[in-house]
DNA sequence: ATTTTATATTGCAATATTACGATAATATTA
DNA sequence: TAATATTATCGTAATATTGCAATATAAAAT
């Protein structure tokens, strides 16, 4: 139906997917990217830079946001994203546990 | 428009925002997580244990596959699901470049 | 050869995502 | 205050994803 049906998973599993969806689209991965290398994380020319419109960044900016990988100002001109560094260590410590809890020995 | 405009971003970026697109659903991480624990890889209760029908495992399985990440018999009957540990690895390290390069030294 | 068992494919409906133009909102500058 | 610059929101269109019923396919068992 298009609906996914988080009900029937555990917390920790849909966490890992919400946190995968927002980085399964290149222009995050890249906004994301991009972000990281500006030293006074003055973001303004995001735009310019990714090469989509500014309203299309605006949303992917928001889904970056929603899981808290962002923190700083975020309002006014002159606003500033900076990773928002505790919770992308949590996510960062989420894949790595999820990739290495996988047993491969088989086949 | 709905169409990812994947042809502005590096390879790089699009592999990994691929690779994170599979693990974007709760259903997918459940099947891999699920086809990890077993011994003998003989996967053909994964209906009953993930609780969706059987075509849409069917769909995310082929999801999967199609990055790589399965291997073993895939016809007939008592067919054999197993992790590819090569490209399993390959993510995992394409994960853990990408986490650990995004410089949080700001804000 | 027919039935059984297990997976794949097709077709369709519902919802989600991606993208942008138009416009609103907010703050700075002249 | 008016003009400018920058980001957010709304509305809309196009495409993608999710899910399942129905059906097809393939191998094994009877």
């Amino acid at each position: 139906m298009g609906v996914s049906k988080t009900h029937m998973f555990s917390l920790t599993q849909n966490e890992l997917a919400q946190a995968a969806k927002v980085l399964a689209h290149p222009a995050r991965i890249a906004i994301l990217e991009y972000i990281s290398r500006q030293e006074n994380c003055i973001c303004n020319d995001l735009v310019d830079v990714i090469g989509l419109s500014q309203p299309t960044i605006s949303q992917h900016l928001n889904e970056i946001k929603k899981i808290g990988l962002l923190k700083g100002t975020f309002e006014g001109k002159n606003l500033c994203y900076c990773i928002n560094q505790e919770r992308w260590e949590e996510l960062q410590h989420s894949f790595h546990v999820f990739f290495t809890n996988i047993n491969q020995n088989c086949c």
